[in-house]
DNA sequence: CACGAGACCTGTTCGC
DNA sequence: TGCGAACAGGTCTCGT
């Protein structure tokens, strides 16, 4: 579920609910949620953290508190709700933090991928992201150069967390539906134009992404509706948008990949 | 270095 | 209707 616009999405949205509260103590119900430090440690140490900020990273959501940070990644299936403390916890929650003001933090992932860490230094975590794509240092001529640094198929490396930081199956799919280049085409061989059109795709799918609230499909609903705006995802079948032709189904890297067979040439 | 397969998990949908 | 297979927004590790 959660690419970059739903964990902007996700961070706008508990902002306001989490700044200047306090963590009174934390319950942690599924233990290899929390990646770092050890189950004793953290229950201490967060214990009495007055939260300064909450901010994204890539994926990661980063819950700046006094003397650390909380950083979660909702892989897969990770939400993050804050509920009143009179609300019984849910069947998927994995970690839940009380808080100052009667509500707590919940974080429910139903596959029990996402994970946790609380540390003083969140580099240690972060440090191998790349460029976040939506921030002054990402631009045409940056990717260029980088693209043609890397002889991979395109729409793995865009996933690629250390080339790109943000992207998933998604957004990845609906970049290249826009800036017309097909997920199998290599890296090195994208022309400054198109890196160009890739750049701008790029930008502009992940700023509508956040302008519709991300994207919820299945049985995950977070109030966004970017999934009604989709050019290629999950339209297997359907006409392309902008000629017409049938969008197709393949598998790149392992991972559904939907395209317009004329729009998206291969070579 | 690049890539595919498999692992980690649970739930829903698909195909017979 | 039932039941197993396939598949799902992510990332890591291993073998080639």
């Amino acid at each position: 579920m959660p690419e970059l616009p739903e964990v902007e999405t996700i961070a706008r949205s508990i902002r306001p609910e989490l700044v200047g509260k306090t963590i009174l103590s934390a319950d942690l119900l599924w233990a290899p949620t929390l990646a770092a430090p050890s189950v004793k440690q953290f229950k201490q140490q967060v214990q009495g953290q007055k939260v300064r900020d909450v901010s994204r990273r890539a994926k990661y959501l980063d819950i700046v508190l006094k003397d650390f940070h909380l950083l979660i990644h909702l892989r897969m299936s990770g939400d993050i709700m804050i509920r009143s403390s009179k609300v019984v916890p849910e069947k998927h929650d994995r970690l839940l933090l009380n808080l100052s003001s009667r509500k707590y933090l919940a974080f429910n992932d139903t596959r029990k991928f996402g994970r946790v860490w609380f540390t003083h230094d969140p580099e240690s975590v972060l440090a191998k992201l790349g460029p976040e794509p939506l921030e002054s240092g990402f631009t045409s001529r940056w990717l260029f150069e980088n693209l043609r640094k890397h002889k991979r198929q395109l729409k793995p490396l865009l996933l690629d967390q250390t080339f790109i930081a943000g992207l998933g199956n998604i957004y990845t799919d609906e970049c290249l539906h826009m800036a017309k280049l097909h997920p199998l085409s290599l890296s090195k061989d994208v022309s400054r134009k198109q890196a160009e059109a890739l750049c701008e795709a790029i930008q502009s799918v992940l700023k509508e992404g956040i302008r519709r609230n991300g994207a919820s499909i299945d049985w995950v609903y977070r109030g966004g509706e970017y999934q009604n705006h989709f050019r290629v995802y999950d339209r297997e079948g359907e006409p392309c948008l902008m000629c017409g032709a049938k969008i197709q189904k393949l598998t790149v890297g392992q991972r559904g990949t939907h395209v317009c067979p004329k729009c998206q040439r291969l070579r």
